[in-house]
RNA sequence: UCCAGCGUAGCUCAGUGGUAGAGCAAUCGGCUGUUAACCGAUCGGUCGCAGGUUCGAAUCCUGCCGCUGGAGCCA
């Protein structure tokens, strides 16, 4: 009976036949001997078919194997020290399930509209099924994290009937007879369930309907969104740091294949420790005007520009804080000792690769927050329940908001956003 | 919405007023250690669409459509 494995299970088989269920990947092939490229969704191997070895009709049919066909490989696993992998199959049979024909994407270049075009096939590539690896190994190392400090994973309505910061980025829909929005944040829903299980997080897609076309923007990306009971900016800080580093050296411990793959400069991850370097708002403005920017100025938000000229200062994730409560969400607390400021902080990733969580205390207090009501004019049953949190046991609490997809980017050194989750959306992409 | 660039073979591109090209893929053949293998041959076209200028347009002009990058906005 010979053993049915996968290629990431081929080091415990060394010497051993087995059969693995493999599409080809690419092949080279001579007269006399064929090297084929195989892979099982687990992991990419090489498989060679000597004629001399074989039955004809076996080293034949591995001659006339095309591009993603599917069938059984037996063979031996031997080691061998030219493989990345370091083990190869030595083939002795090949099952073919479907011989493929006309297979679109080649080993040469490809352009970006044909790649989106086919990215149900692309998706199949050696460097996208590495960035999908590690995608997975954040969103592992994310549960983790927050199962083993006392977090409660809680799911927040994707559909709801208002939002936490304006109505025009918000994808409209009909709920029956009433408008309806998708999410762009848990956030309220968050504090709500915090009030009931102390540490929560979400983890869930976010829509924002802007007519963004730049290499960081998804209309669709996942959000990681914990929510503290009890804590106040400072400890939701030090929460976060901790947070990115146990995520960054998770992948860099369980990913090193992957990360190898996608010629990621480990060097520059390793260096991703808590504590994390922390520069207000207002040094931020200074810092860029002695840089020479003159198109910002206090009480302004930063582009991406001002953004990467403060991250290039530093080899860690930099915490900008204090922003202006005029350009900050109406729930974020005030700082008791300059109210102009709020207690809050942006994260910005190194390399450029921008903003990647975005966080505060929350007000706490009840009449604060009414008078945040009025001023932004929020009224009617879809905001009155979150005012009620401030009536019934109000407490300090904090929480923050991570993009996915900005991390993927920075942690597997991918360039754009759209190569970070398996089907982006983007303005004017819909399909596949 | 604005700014810039680009649409030529299945793919990536060259061709800037005078016979439509190359590499890769595909097909056939050769090659026993290849790593986007290599070598030879064959096949492959509505030059984005519409109109205009010209003896003649892939090439120049106008409009439209599509794509890419960026800005604003944001994670």
């Amino acid at each position: 009976m010979i053993l049915k494995t996968t290629i990431n299970n081929v080091a415990k088989h060394v010497n051993e036949t087995v059969t693995i269920g493999v599409w080809l990947h690419n092949k080279r092939s001579s007269g006399k001997i064929a090297f084929l490229q195989l892979r099982d969704g687990t992991g990419f191997i090489q498989g060679v078919v000597a004629k001399s070895d074989v039955p004809e009709d076996v080293f034949n049919l591995a001659k006339q194997l095309t591009q993603e066909s599917s069938f059984y490989v037996t063979g031996k696993v031997v080691e061998d020290h030219r493989s990345p992998l370091g083990y190869e199959l030595q083939v002795s049979d090949i099952d073919l399930i479907q011989l493929t024909e006309d297979y679109p994407i080649t080993p040469k270049e490809h352009g970006t509209e044909f790649l989106m075009d086919h990215r149900h096939l692309w998706l199949r590539s050696k460097r996208q099924h590495a960035i999908m690896k590690v995608r997975n190994e954040i969103i592992r190392a994310t549960y983790e994290f927050f199962n083993d400090n006392g977090f409660v994973k809680v799911d927040p309505p994707i559909l709801t009937a208002a939002s936490a910061e304006g109505t025009t980025e918000l994808f409209h829909t009909k709920y029956f007879d009433e408008d309806a929005y998708l999410s762009q944040s848990g956030q309220l829903y968050l504090e709500a369930a915090a009030m009931a299980l102390g540490r929560v997080f979400s983890f869930g897609p976010t829509f924002r309907a802007e007519k963004s076309k730049t290499r960081r923007h998804l209309i669709e990306f996942w959000m990681i969104e914990p929510e503290m009971a009890f804590m106040d900016h400072e400890d939701s800080l030090k929460l976060q740091e901790e947070y990115v580093t146990f995520v960054v050296q998770s992948v860099l411990e369980r990913c090193k294949l992957e990360l190898n793959t996608l010629e990621r400069d480990v060097s520059k991850l390793e260096k991703v420790k808590a504590p994390f370097p922390r520069i207000t708002y207002s040094e931020a403005i200074q810092f860029l005007k002695e840089k020479g920017f003159d198109d910002i100025d206090w009480g302004d938000d930063f582009g991406a520009p001002h953004e990467t000229a403060i991250a290039e200062q530093y080899e860690k994730p930099v915490f900008i804080t204090h922003f202006p409560v005029e350009i900050k969400a109406f729930y974020m607390k005030p700082d008791p000792d300059n109210p102009e400021v709020a207690l809050c902080a942006d994260l910005i990733a190194p390399e450029g690769y921008g903003e990647i969580i975005g966080g505060s205390e929350r007000i706490n207090d009840y009449e604060l927050m009414k008078e945040r009501y009025d001023e932004h004019d929020l009224h009617g049953p879809a905001y009155e329940w979150y005012l009620q949190l401030r009536k019934y046991g109000t407490i300090p609490h904090s929480g923050f908001g991570l993009g996915l997809e900005r991390t993927v980017a920075w942690i597997a050194g991918v360039e754009h956003i759209r190569e970070t989750i398996p089907f982006p959306r983007l303005l004017n992409r819909l399909y596949p």
